[in-house]
RNA sequence: GGACGAUUAGCUCAGCGGUAGAGCACUACAUUGACAUUGUAGGGGUCACUGGUUCAAUCCCAGUAUCGUCCA
């Protein structure tokens, strides 16, 4: 017996644990059937190993876990590979801060070995919640595959990446602006930039021209009517960040900007800094906003920087990598060591007192914001490695461009290929219903698969050649607009910064000469006056070494290469004494042609890589890359990733260009961008704000079934979602609704029956069911297919609520509780098959309470995760009792609602007088009396040929039921509502009418349209003939 | 300033070249025979605005307004 109700809280973790154990996240057996279609894969987007599962890992997991299971009850051999990224920054941060609250010695003082070593452990013990979370979800991964980016095997490919890459000149050293966070103090991305809106000011500074000089200053309005004329021996430059100036390499002015054009290649003075600093032209600046002069810190401004390189400038780094003015010949040595804001606020009150503050407004910027420190993100000018992104993405932007070209070819509407989701199958389904024609097998006994239960048809390892590739393969962004945003990013891609200064992460493989000490120091050189005077040939050598850093996978072999670099230095006579001599230290000792002998120390980077330089492995480097595994024969290129837009470029981008190079095919081929999960107000979830949703609170409360149906309900392409939690508790209710259905069927002996077949059953209730099952069946698959995971929630919930408890049940009562026992068994098997269809096609969606109610409705083979998802063929069904079935809905609906509207007591029966019925209506009525007296609340039918007194009368086609009920009945009422009705349908038919008198439009429009048109003018007439009857019937 | 998206019932949102939909909320009725985590019925919309294309526009196109996101 069923329990009263669903317990998620005890049921959830007792399925998921069975599952589990018994294997059924493992992908099954390779098959020798088996071709590329047949294995079908996601790679879980790492989350970080300090993450917690928040509502944007609930929605993506959801949909993942659909696509999963949907597949693997497809037969597919289907791989869910999860894992985590070591997220360098915020790991590195977290247990610095636990160190800090614990009154522990810093990071500095313990050493690089020691705190990765505490990182390891931090990890080790409490990293990693998000796994434990992501289980709670129902997710199916593999989790005996699960990954980490800091793995030895990932390990081992980041280094030979790195490797290969700098060997193919793809990365580089270079000295370029970063996003430099001077909190952490070091490099890091665009996607941990944030850039907020703030309160500031624009400073306008006088800088005056060289040599007291002057010019005329001419301003003119749009009409070219001069406004402002006057000497002026000085340009006027606006600024948000006035302590940059003390860098300054030019003013740069608009070469259209006539005001300036008498003073363009003069100099001004740089005040404060008494430098001479030129005026340039250049279209950087807009003549229209401030001044239209703006001052060039080619070091310390991303837009300045691209000035400064188009002009040779200067690039005076200012500032020191905590963001303090440094020291340096053009730095006054009163701003030496202030802070950045510091000396903002120093130079402001220099300048004024110099009398060349001009004005200050009100401005409000986009300030970068560091968004794990929070601090202003400084441009810094710095050494860095870099990967050669435009090389990279000619074949990423080529791939996804070729997957777009073959969708928009079929009117621009996205249809899934043979290579999408499950093209493949409905062939195999299509050949399979063909064969059932011949020989019907039982539908319902189709065997389970073979690999899980059977024995399992091993193919051997290293049968990567079983799964040709087709070449580099195409990738689409669903929805496809996605595309454009991924074109304009592509097009314009930057040098990707892969070098960050922490000490968690991948460290980078090279050895830099004398890059730990400091370029001026010749370590252990044996200097004498002499060689001093050679200064200049040793630092020729010098800059040679510094550009052929040593870059090597292995330790070991760094030695041997350094030696080599050396071997081919022109300037080097004899190499001796190379040795890797302690942690990051390489040494040499050399002779040079001048007769002077050196030792060398390289150090190793004590940098390390962007956490995302490893994420970008991720789909292949998880399957076992660089070794040909089996799994990465049968699971790359992925299937399908699912993930957000917001790193579309900092993650989608880097695996679509690693994996194109690395391994010569894309990685996936599907990319499902889902939207954000807002919180109910529409704003974007946040700490700081406060209006965090924790999923696992929600799935205590509703259990993981209702939150993840409406997390897919709700799941429309291209827009956002708003947590709703009476949403959530709607379909907490949906899966009582669906229990308590369970219930009855239990009450009812409605047993799952091997021999059933459901081309074979007889009655209009079951015929109807069937079809209508079977129909839902294809829009699921369908909209599963297409990513439309809303209109699959849809179609389940229609048909499980509305059809199955609403009408099937409704109307099978009374059969069931009849004494016609082929009616009875034909019902209870049926019902039983169509709840059976019901829980296969809402398991992906909602997998524990369909699991529970699978088990423990009767003996099954194997568990709902392992059954084969339904493959019936509606064209093999009687589709006649459809429009009885369809015709009944109609006349309970119609009688229901007149009654209710004319206030007859829901528990007054009456006998239906039907009038007018013609062949057809007679044998509704006879055959589905049994099934329309309790619903209708009718005790009794007779055909007649009028309609008695003081009747209610509802039309349904050509036939007028009657109900007598005569002193109940309102006249007026009951006149005022058929009026009404006449009204609304007078109204329908006039406009029928008014297009069926245009030519145009019966000329025009398409012959089967103005048919229907006619079509429907019939309907109503007779309609209107009906209720006019009806209304003449009423005594006046 | 540029790009993208949105504007449909009180709220949250689907949808679509031909007949306007769901959930929630609301109103009335039903008191438990699978289910009150329920059932039945009902009210409620100039589909933001202005033009254009079309026999036909909520839908396609252009523009306007407002809101949102991203980029500069």
């Amino acid at each position: 017996m069923l329990d009263k109700s669903f317990n998620p809280s005890e049921a959830e973790a007792r399925i998921y644990d069975a599952w589990e154990s018994s294997g059924a996240f493992k992908p099954r057996a390779a098959k020798a059937t088996d071709t590329k279609d047949d294995n079908y894969s996601i790679v879980i987007p790492p989350p970080n190993v300090t993450g917690n599962l928040h509502m944007g890992h609930a929605l993506n997991n959801t949909l993942q876990d659909i696509l999963i299971r949907y597949n693997r009850m497809l037969g597919k051999a289907v791989l869910w590979q999860p894992g985590m990224d070591h997220a360098g920054i915020a790991t590195q941060m977290v247990v610095e801060r636990q160190m800090a609250a614990a009154g522990e010695p810093k990071r500095t003082d313990i050493g690089r070995e020691a705190f990765t070593a505490k990182v390891w452990e931090w990890k080790e013990k409490s990293g990693g919640n998000i796994e434990k979370q992501t289980r709670r979800l129902g997710a199916s991964c593999d989790w005996s595959r699960t990954r980490f980016t800091m793995d030895k095997g990932l390990s081992d490919a980041v280094r030979k990446v790195f490797v290969d890459m700098y060997e193919e000149g793809l990365i580089y050293r270079d000295k370029r602006l970063v996003n430099w966070d001077p909190h952490f103090r070091t490099a890091i991305s665009n996607i941990e930039v944030e850039n907020e809106e703030r309160d500031g000011y624009f400073w306008h500074f006088k800088y005056p021209l060289e040599k007291g000089e002057t010019y005329e200053y001419v301003e003119k309005d749009e009409d070219g009517i001069v406004t402002l004329r006057e000497t002026r021996d000085y340009i006027s430059i606006a600024t948000t960040r006035p302590e940059t100036m003390l860098g300054d390499g030019a003013v740069a002015v608009h070469p259209s900007d006539e005001r300036y054009a008498p003073i363009v290649g003069k100099r001004v003075l740089l005040p404060l800094a008494d430098r001479y600093i030129p005026i340039i032209t250049d279209r950087y600046p807009d003549p229209d906003k401030g001044s239209g002069a703006v001052k060039i810190t080619g070091a310390h401004d991303f837009n300045d920087y691209e000035v400064a390189k188009r002009h040779d400038l200067p690039l005076h780094v200012i500032m020191d990598e905590e963001a303090h003015m440094k020291a340096s010949d053009i730095m006054p040595e009163k701003y030496v060591g202030m802070d950045r804001f510091e000396a903002r606020k120093a130079v402001v009150a220099d300048i004024d007192a110099l009398g060349l503050l001009e004005k200050i407004e009100d401005h409000k910027a986009a300030v970068p914001i560091g968004d794990r420190s929070g601090v202003v993100i400084e441009p810094m000018l710095t050494d860095q490695w870099y990967v050669d992104a435009k090389k990279l993405s000619v074949d990423a932007v080529a791939a996804m461009d070729a997957g777009h070209a073959q969708s928009s070819e079929q009117d621009g509407k996205w249809t899934p290929s043979s290579d999408g989701v499950s093209g493949e199958r409905r062939e195999n389904s299509a050949a399979l219903d063909k064969s059932a024609n011949t020989s019907p097998a039982p539908a319902h006994t189709t065997p389970p698969h073979p690999a899980h239960t059977g024995a399992p048809q091993e193919v051997p390892l290293g049968c990567a050649g079983r799964y040709p590739s087709s070449g580099k393969g195409e990738t689409r962004f669903i929805p496809d607009n996605w595309k454009k945003t991924w074109d304009q990013w592509m097009g314009d891609i930057q040098p990707w910064c892969i070098s960050r200064q922490l000490w968690w992460g991948h460290r980078v493989p090279a050895w830099i000469l004398g890059a730990a000490s400091g370029r001026t120091k010749w370590l252990g050189a044996e200097e004498t006056d002499e060689d001093k005077a050679k200064d200049e040939e040793y630092e020729f050598l010098f800059d040679e070494l510094m550009l052929a850093p040593v870059v090597t996978v292995d330790t070991e072999k760094a030695p041997g290469i350094l030696n080599n670099i050396l071997k081919r230095n022109s300037k080097i006579a004899s190499v001796s004494d190379v040795s890797f001599k302690s942690h990051g230290g390489l040494t040499a000792t050399f002779k040079t042609i001048l007769g002077v002998t050196h030792r060398f120390t390289y150090h190793q980077d004590p940098d390390v890589l962007d956490t995302w330089f490893s994420s970008g492995l991720w789909p292949f480097a998880t399957l076992g890359w660089p070794e040909q595994t089996e799994e990465l024969a049968r699971f790359y290129p992925t299937s399908t990733l699912v993930t957000a837009f917001d790193i579309i470029f900092f993650w989608v981008a880097r695996m679509m260009m690693q994996g194109l190079h690395l391994t010569g095919e894309v990685p996936f081929k599907d990319v499902y961008i889902h939207a954000l999960v807002l919180d109910e107000h529409g704003q974007k979830m946040s700490k700081s704000k406060g209006n965090v949703v924790d999923p696992l609170v929600l799935i205590d409360k509703y259990g993981a079934d209702a939150l993840r149906f409406s997390l897919a309900a709700q799941a429309a392409q291209g827009r956002n979602i708003r947590l709703s939690e009476p949403r959530i508790e709607g379909y907490r209710n949906f899966g009582t609704k669906l229990w308590n259905a369970a219930k009855f069927l239990e009450m009812n002996e409605c047993k799952a029956d091997p021999d059933f077949d459901y081309t074979k059953c007889t009655l209009g209730n079951n015929l109807w069911a069937i079809a209508s099952v079977i129909e839902t069946q294809n829009s699921v698959e369908r909209a599963i297919k297409d990513y439309r995971f809303n209109d699959a929630a849809d179609a389940i919930y229609k048909f499980a609520w509305g059809s199955f408890c609403g009408w099937y049940i409704e109307l099978s009562k009374p059969i069931l509780n009849g004494d016609n026992q082929k009616h009875i068994s034909e019902t209870r098997a049926a019902m039983a098959w169509v709840f059976d269809t019901i829980l296969k096609i809402l398991h992906p969606f909602m997998p524990f309470i369909t699991e529970e109610l699978w088990q423990k409705t009767a003996k099954r083979e194997t568990d709902l995760i392992l059954t084969p998802w339904p493959e019936y063929d509606l064209g093999r069904m009687n589709q006649g009792a459809k429009n009885d079935i369809d015709w009944l809905i109609e006349l309970v609906t119609s009688l229901r609602s007149a009654r209710a509207e004319m206030n007859i007591p829901p528990a007054r029966k009456a006998t239906m007088i039907i009038v007018g019925a013609q062949g057809v209506t007679r044998q509704r009525v006879e055959n589905l009396y049994l099934s329309i007296t309790p619903l209708a609340r009718i005790d009794g039918f007779e055909f007649a040929d009028s309609v008695p007194e003081g009747s209610l009368q509802v039309i349904v086609e050509e036939a007028t039921f009657a109900l007598p009920l005569e002193g109940l009945i309102d006249l007026d009422a009951e006149r005022a509502r058929l009026s009404k009705d006449i009204g609304k349908v007078e109204i329908e038919i006039k406009k029928v009418d008014g297009k069926l008198a245009n030519k145009n439009f019966t000329d025009r429009a398409p012959a089967h349209v103005v048919e229907q048109e006619h079509t429907r003018r019939a309907a109503f007439m007779l309609e209107l003939d009906k209720l006019k009857a009806a209304l003449d019937n009423l005594p006046s």
